[in-house]
DNA sequence: GTCTATGTTTGCGG
DNA sequence: TCCGCAAACATAGA
């Protein structure tokens, strides 16, 4: 469920709330498959957080020593900053107690998140297309690399390495900001298309960064920052989970559709 | 109570 | 290259 804008807000929580420069003193994992890399987790205690950053989905925890710490969150991750006397719930998979008595807790209900502890940064994030927000994500670039690709516009947004940070509920607001339908294939879009296109992902992702995020519904499995805080994109979204409501654009009425297997959300007459 | 859907990623077979 | 499917799990909502 976090995409690029709630990771974000994830790592300005963290930073906000003073972890980089805290050493962290030990790690105890109760759930094993959270930890997707090789060696002993528990080499971590002892190493300072040098910086905080996110690349795609991932959060990337500089360390002292030369070793990151990476997480991806995937559906139902979130990481709690809690006092190490409270009691540790049945969801929390791995634990970071930190100088000064708080603790990190890495919260996953659905446990598919997963947590490397690594000297090689690369191996856990080389895959990865450019970043949307940056300077080498150009109209130019992505109207070259479209055309290369005989896929669905959808399904190749979501392909972390053609471009990375999108999930399903930005690329569905991308698409209809661009007027663009999910299952066009990517090489036919024209050059103004692409631009369209180009300008619509930034446009989404900026927007739902300066709303800290998109929560959805009211329950535990949505997404909530590091302080317990709901994203206040939800209001601003145009399409998604808003079938049978009005496009906001023309007033037709939002259909959902399956491409690529994930649920999808069109407005039938802004996106031929 | 039971059934269905779920915002992510990876790996496999065709 | 590209597509479809399954798997990793638990919970919310119908």
């Amino acid at each position: 469920m976090p995409e690029l804008p709630e990771v974000q807000t994830v790592v300005n929580d963290l930073k906000n709330l003073g972890l980089v420069g805290l050493t962290i003193e030990a790690a105890q994992v109760y759930w094993p498959r959270t930890v997707a890399s090789e060696g002993d987790f528990g080499r971590i205690a002892g190493h300072a957080i040098l910086n905080i950053w996110r690349r795609a989905k991932y959060l990337v925890f500089d360390l002292s020593g030369d070793l990151s710490l990476i997480v991806h969150l995937r559906m139902s991750g979130r990481l709690d900053l809690k006092d190490a006397s409270e009691t540790r719930s049945k969801h929390e998979h791995l634990v970071l107690s930190l100088e000064g008595g708080r603790e990190l807790r890495f919260h996953d209900t659905r446990k598919f998140g997963r947590v490397w502890l690594t000297e090689d940064a690369q191996s856990v994030l080389g895959h990865l297309g450019p970043e949307p927000l940056e300077e080498g994500f150009t109209a130019a670039s992505l109207t070259a690399s479209l055309k290369t690709k005989q896929r669905q516009l959808k399904p190749l947004l979501l392909d972390q390495s053609f471009v990375a940070g999108l999930g399903n509920i930005y690329v569905d607001e991308a698409l209809w900001q661009a007027g663009l339908h999910p299952t066009r294939t990517a090489s036919s879009l024209n050059g103004a298309e692409a631009a369209k296109l180009h300008a619509a992902i930034i446009e989404v992702l900026e927007r739902g960064l300066r709303n800290s995020g998109t929560t959805l519904g009211s329950g535990q499995g949505n997404f909530y920052s590091v302080a317990k805080r709901r994203g206040r994109n939800a209001d601003e979204l145009k399409v998604f989970r808003r079938d049978g409501e009005a496009c906001p654009r023309c007033g037709a009425t939002i259909e959902r559709l399956i491409v690529g297997q994930r649920s999808t959300h069109v407005c039938p007459v802004c996106q031929p």
